[in-house]
DNA sequence: ATACGATTCAAACAATCGTTTGAATCCGGC
DNA sequence: GCCGGATTCAAACGATTGTTTGAATCGTAT
């Protein structure tokens, strides 16, 4: 961590027990959650010592919120890259919606794809995560997200602007919520349908389907209510 | 609960510990999380015996399901008798898509309404319940939810008869997803924009704004992905 | 070889957890 | 009046929690 005089070896072992640490905390809070998963539990299956943990990270929270910026800094970081370069490419025009939104799903899906990363198990606890009241997860999303919603939300203004800025925003709220929602993989609903009966990499066919159903609910004209009764 | 012989008075004084503990026990569990309230701090914000809750509801795992079944049964019942009526009132011909997104969320909102039902929080309660891992909540879960969604998926297939049943299951999905992450009410996104700067009953407008979003998503036209990059 | 900082380790810390117990208390029916 | 089941209560149960401590161990530079 500090820059000065560190030992290489001696920093090298380091590494790898904060590597350990980080893989197995992901694992176990993404299958029990935060508070259902206890250090020992963590430290067990990472095969280092109890005190580890707070040696190396301070607390269960700094922990859980390394496990978190691990995945989700770089994902973001990815998704503005990506909207950046298609607004590169668009010359002096605006990007359409539909390549904005796929510069939000494309790092999305290609983290839940990559097994090296957490893949899909990461996703879930992320998706926990935004559900989860503890403030200091709260505060922790909200620095995260910051840069990115706003750069998106920019974005799609300038490709919709007959859209009311504060419109925008609820839909983006929709969007991000269905995103999460079915990226979480929960199974609340899995009794629907046998969704997935063994395709093998339907990630792909995922973002096929979600992409429509966004980008038609983004661009759907401002319409009253069907009143019911 | 037996029907068998039970003075009155024992009853109602029992009734009232049991509604004091659910009205305690839904307030701090949409605060803190169910792991992370203990029955300690519930009985205490209910005035009553720590060993109440064991007492009435056996545990705190089944405390925790009837906090959710006294909103969420009556919820999904007027979920299918809202569908119904619709249905009754469209003759032989099947109801509209709006409709049937009408049924699905004007209880839901009603009861998001309510204050004396637990209003916003107990739907933010209801919105972690989907992200938690706890196998004991997503059989809860599954159970509540199974007729309910069965039910729904089925007009929509009479009111689509053009989209595919597997299509239409994910369509579902985003939607729930949509709308339960919308309910929870989570402010990760707040940030997005001053959403409900102040103004008074919102909920109305946030219906005005879900159902169209919700709508076209659903009957979005089939499409291919627009690949980045 | 020696000394030093970084890291690991076993052990204990105080606190809190959900649950159980057995006696005290309440209240209606006889 | 008293009896009996339903309910409440204070207290303790054993287990587990996150965190801290101080000594043991490692690897490296002198």
């Amino acid at each position: 961590m500090s820059g000065r005089v560190m030992p290489l070896g001696a920093a090298r072992g380091a590494a790898v027990t904060k590597d350990k640490l980080l893989d197995a905390a992901e694992a176990l809070f993404m299958e029990h959650g935060f508070e259902a998963t206890s250090l020992r539990l963590i430290t067990a299956a990472a095969g280092v010592n109890l005190a580890a943990v707070n040696y190396h990270f301070g607390s269960k929270e700094e922990l859980f919120q390394s496990v978190l910026t691990r995945r989700l800094d770089p994902m973001n970081q990815q998704r503005v890259d990506l909207l950046a370069d298609f607004e590169r490419r668009a010359a002096p025009h605006p990007v359409g919606c539909d390549k904005i939104l796929s510069a939000m799903l494309i790092p999305a899906l290609a983290l839940a794809r990559d097994p090296a990363r957490g893949g899909n198990n990461f996703l879930r606890l992320l998706g926990r995560a935004y559900a989860d009241p503890a403030p200091f997860l709260r505060q922790f999303l909200s620095d995260q997200y910051a840069v990115m919603i706003a750069r998106f939300k920019a974005a799609f203004g300038r490709a919709l602007p007959e859209l009311p800025p504060r419109e925008l925003s609820w839909r983006l709220h929709f969007i991000m919520g269905a995103l999460s929602y079915t990226l979480a993989g929960t199974d609340v609903l899995k009794l629907i349908e046998e969704l997935r009966p063994g395709e093998s990499s339907d990630d792909e066919r995922l973002l096929q389907r979600l992409a429509p159903f966004l980008l038609a609910g983004l661009t759907a004209p401002l319409g009253d209510l069907p009143d019911g009764a």
